[in-house]
DNA sequence: GCTTAGGATTTG
């Protein structure tokens, strides 16, 4: 453990090794013999940890430390540079820092090379191998995290860089070139940056690595500059980058958080980097430089025009050794019409983009010389970024003379004005409104590509070999008929399951799909009851439940009392139980008097035989003599085939004085009005496990199943047959025990909804405009 | 311990 931490002035003297002498940096000599002598001194300067060309990347930090002994003040050469090797440097670039006292044994002297430069010391401390130690006392409290690990950067505003000098900076980017080979042995970055002083000075980086060299995306980017040397070209400042330098860029614009940008993976970054980034975001945005910036996307770009493009590459070709094509996109519809350079299909790597050809989205770019090798790394669904791109008007291959001319664009060879490429950032800023342009168009699906891409085959076949596809030959493997047609009126495009499934909704799209499997498997556990007020839905009680209720309601019964009512009374088979009929004496008289009757006592046997001779029965119970509803878990009306149920919680209980006047036909609707009672309505529900070639999907049938079956949810609560209809439609759309090839295509209109569950998103597919067809 | 570039439209 060569650097230790102690936790104050004596604990270092004390952690002196007996053996060591104590030495002091002015009396340190060239011929000074090393061996079992420290020194004790402050930190006042420390490098970062630098890779070392010279000596096989080893690596390496300087430091500069003084002696800070008062009788000594006087005295020369009190201070003086260590150079910490190997894993030492790094242990000490974590655990000392600018104002920290060290003590440093087993050192070797070495004679200072930057003595003349810098009148330091004549000789400098260079600690290496196993035996050099550090002792560190912390100038003050420990502290966690690389923001306060180091000594604090200070940045020289650019009016005030003097030439020859080592400094820090910040600026705006005024002008950039992306990264391009030199002529020597790196990668040149070349700048422009500026400041509030509003000094413009240019700045060239040179590294071999191309991940070292600092994102620049647009103007306007800020860049942090760390050890750059300050020279002076034609007349004004220059900055170069020199021994351990580093970069860090930010987007430049106002009130976005501040990311840094950097390959580096560790970093000073604090506080007040941050207030310095958003000074300058300010700053630049009221400066005529940046303001007068405009974006230009395919749908405003002119001919004629040199501007820079944010897109995505949707696929590319190689033209020959100095050129390459790039097929691009930013979901933009150009106003004049599009270069399309055909490519044969199997020299294009990435996806077919003739449907987006079709619509005047596919922007042909041709990349020249220079611009290749970083094109030629490019793959297809990458964003990028084009600078100085050049678009210009060309005479298509087919085109006729009287036809527009088409709009072709040029990245040329070169790096004037900026002229480049490069891929964006994750985080980059420019990527959501890409992104958002580039959703509107999921409909350009892949359906298409699958058919436009057999085209394209065929079109680059020799005519003798065209043969005209037949029901054999033809392996799209979703012909064949479908068992449903769609309704709607919309010209949504169709959408393979998988596609659907990578949608952003809201969306409504077509589908063409088999029906895996469905649920209920018991189809009259379809038949659901809603409430429309509080949208309940539950399934409809079976009979035992029912019945149940009605035995509770008729035990030991005594008819009730009203005054509304007119009743006549019978004794049932069981003894203690009487059956009692009553009409609101409101409708005697009335043309309507038989059209409401309530009925007490009865079981569900009984009140079922009884409503094939009646139309409207409402079953009732008596409670202390008054007249009440039965639980709401049984039918609060039998009207010839059908039941009808009141949603328990929506119900109000108005039965005490019920009005029955004004009425002309009773409903279930209006005896629900007149009995307080909150109608519930009968629906159906399916869900459909749906598959194609490349997904399956949970599909619900909600809204639109009744017009699916071509069956009222309502008539068929009381029908047989029409139970049995649906039961035939499934079996034939998804026949029992039947393999994928048995299963019909249906072709279907699908929505696609988000809805909040348990305060997630959860997306939603449901079965939309879409029939049945009958013979 | 210091070459490269140091902005300034291809001509396909």
């Amino acid at each position: 453990m060569p650097v230790q931490k102690v936790n104050d002035s004596s604990d270092l003297d004390a952690k002196v090794p007996s053996h060591l002498q104590r030495t002091s940096i002015t009396s340190l000599t060239i011929t000074s013999e090393p061996s079992h002598r420290c020194v004790k001194a402050k930190v006042v300067h420390k490098g970062p940890v630098i890779s070392c060309a010279q000596k096989d990347g080893v690596e390496m930090l300087r430091a500069e430390i003084r002696e800070e002994d008062p009788l000594q003040r006087a005295a020369e050469h009190t201070s003086i540079n260590v150079i910490f090797f190997g894993t030492l440097a790094k242990d000490f670039s974590q655990s000392a820092r600018q104002g920290d006292v060290v003590l440093l044994a087993d050192f070797a002297i070495k004679k200072s090379p930057s003595f003349l430069r810098d009148k330091l010391h004549p000789c400098q401390l260079e600690m290496d191998g196993d035996n050099a130690c550090v002792y560190v006392w912390p100038s003050v409290a420990p502290s966690y995290g690389p923001s306060t690990s180091e000594a604090k950067y200070t940045y020289v505003p650019l009016n005030m860089l003097k030439p020859k000098t080592v400094v820090n900076v910040y600026g705006v980017v005024t002008f950039f070139k992306q990264p391009f080979p030199s002529k020597g042995s790196d990668y040149c970055s070349t700048l422009k940056i500026t400041d509030q002083s509003d000094v413009k000075v240019g700045c060239n980086i040179f590294s071999k690595k191309l991940e070292d060299h600092p994102v620049i995306i647009r103007v306007g980017d800020i860049i942090r500059l760390h050890r750059f040397k300050t020279d002076v070209f034609r007349d004004s400042m220059s900055l170069l980058n020199t021994y351990g330098w580093s970069t860090v860029s930010f987007d430049g614009t106002v009130d976005s958080p501040v990311v840094p940008r950097t390959s580096s993976k560790s970093f000073h970054f604090e506080e007040s980097d941050k207030r310095i980034v958003q000074e300058l975001r300010q700053w630049a945005a009221n400066q005529s430089w940046i303001s007068n910036e405009l974006t230009v996307s395919l749908s405003s770009v002119q001919p004629g025009m040199y501007f820079d493009l944010t897109c995505q590459l949707l696929a590319k070709a190689v033209m020959d050794s100095r050129c390459i094509l790039l097929k691009v996109w930013d979901g933009t519809k150009c106003q004049h019409p599009l270069l399309n350079v055909a490519v044969a299909s199997d020299a294009l790597e990435g996806e077919s983009t003739v449907p987006k050809d079709r619509m005047n989205l596919t922007a042909n770019i041709l990349v020249y010389d220079n611009h290749l090798e970083v094109a030629r790394d490019l793959k297809p669904g990458t964003f990028l970024r084009f600078y100085n791109l050049h678009s210009l008007l060309q005479r298509a291959p087919d085109q006729l003379p009287d036809q527009p001319n088409h709009l072709s664009f040029h990245l040329h060879g070169g790096t004037s004005y900026g002229r480049g490429l490069r891929s964006l950032p994750a985080e980059s800023p420019d990527l959501q409104s890409l992104k958002s342009a580039l959703e509107k168009h999921v409909d350009l699906d892949e359906y298409d590509e699958v058919n436009d891409g057999t085209l394209l085959e065929i079109w680059y076949t020799p005519p003798e070999a065209v043969v005209l596809p037949n029901d054999e030959e033809t392996d799209a493997g979703d012909t064949g008929p479908s068992y449903t047609v769609r309704t709607c009126e919309h010209n949504s495009q169709r959408l393979t399951l998988a596609q659907v499934k990578r949608s952003t909704p809201p969306l409504s799209c077509h589908i063409r799909a088999h029906v895996k499997k469905y649920k209920p498997q018991q189809l009259y556990q379809c038949l659901k009851l809603f409430c429309s007020n509080c949208k309940t839905l539950t399934d409809v009680p079976d009979d035992s439940a029912v019945a149940k209720v009605f035995r509770e309601s008729a035990k030991d019964n005594q008819p009730c009392d009203e005054q509304w009512a007119a009743t006549s009374s019978a004794s049932s088979r069981e003894p203690g139980r009487t059956i009692s009929m009553h009409i609101s004496r409101d409708m005697v008289g009335e043309s309507t008097h038989m059209q409401l009757i309530f009925v007490e006592g009865t079981t569900l046997d009984e009140i079922c035989v009884l409503s094939r001779d009646y139309k409207n029965l409402v079953p009732v119970r008596s409670v202390n003599g008054r007249m009440t509803l039965m639980d709401l878990t049984a039918p609060f009306l039998f009207s010839g085939d059908k039941r009808y149920y009141g949603c328990k919680r929506c119900s109000l209980n108005t039965f005490q004085s019920p009005v029955f006047t004004g009425v002309e036909t009773w409903d279930e609707q209006a005896i629900a009005e007149a009995l307080g009672v909150q109608l519930m309505q009968y629906r159906l529900l399916i869900q459909f496990e749906l598959e194609d070639q490349t997904d399956t999907l949970e599909a619900l049938l909600w809204e639109n199943a009744e017009k699916f079956f071509h069956v009222s949810a309502v008539d068929a609560s009381g029908s047989q047959d029409l139970q049995d209809k649906i039961q035939t439609i499934m079996d034939t759309i998804q026949p029992p025990d039947s393999s994928l090839e048995e299963r019909p295509w249906l072709d279907l209109c699908l929505s696609v909804y988000a809805v909040k569950d348990n305060d997630r998103n959860q997306v939603c597919y449901q079965i939309d405009n879409t029939e049945i067809k009958e013979e």
